[in-house]
DNA sequence: AAAACATTTGTATATTTGTTCAAATGTTTA
DNA sequence: TAAACATTTGAACAAATATACAAATGTTTT
């Protein structure tokens, strides 16, 4: 058997079995890994993002948010559900009005970073 | 017409049209919101996603990548080539070799900040 | 030069998903 | 109670895409 390889997993050598090892352990250790992904997800669709940009820093009506995105009132339904289960926006009512809201600070902040990432680009 | 009501757009009557105008004004300002919403999407597959956090801390080359994916060599190098682009991911070259790392704290940041968004939930 | 190997790339396919229309739900007002 | 309105939900369709296999590229070694 050569220096550093080891017996093959999946029928794949492996040249690194240290470097391997860690990186299996570092994604097991995130449990809730498929939530995160989840989150990244939803905020990675151009519409969805733009709604929640929308609604960072005042509050809408599904309605207004239908206007302000020149979209559809149903496909802007449709994606706020997503987003509130995902908790990235919330949601008041006031009588037969919705008034959406994303005011949780680790989404705005993490938009942010995004941003800088990508002007850089 | 009636009282804060103005002219519809888009067959959609505006009811705060202050808040509407904001919110036009904020996603017509980001002037990458596409490459934002790239970047999250990229992140937003589990297998993307799992093969960022593999790479976070030590490089790794693609073989030992899918061994520790426990998945395709030619799954990892499509996805691969999607997170090079997005300067998620850097790869070194060492001969007939191609390590990869992702050493962009903008990136590793943001999921800790989702990390901890998703745990709160 | 040829064999062996790591990686990339092209193609095809099965699955996921964003959008739209239509209907349903729930609320207010006349 | 009925009409008007805002929102939600269901169903269907078109478009996007993750994956796998096979072939191609490029590198090292004999």
């Amino acid at each position: 058997m050569k220096k550093d390889k080891v017996a093959p997993i999946c029928e794949i050598e492996i040249v690194n079995a240290k470097n391997v090892k860690k990186a299996r352990k570092r994604i097991a250790d995130t449990e809730n890994i498929l939530d995160i992904a989840e989150t990244f997800k939803l905020l990675g669709e151009p519409t969805r993002l733009k709604i929640v940009m929308a609604i960072t820093e005042c509050e809408l009506c599904v309605c207004d948010l239908a206007s302000a995105m020149e979209s559809n009132i149903s496909t802007i339904s449709h994606q706020l559900r997503l987003l509130r289960n995902a908790k990235i926006v919330k949601y008041r009512k006031e009588g037969k009005m919705v008034y959406y809201s994303a005011d949780d600070k680790h989404i705005s902040d993490i938009i942010e970073i995004v941003k800088e990432h990508t002007k850089e680009g």
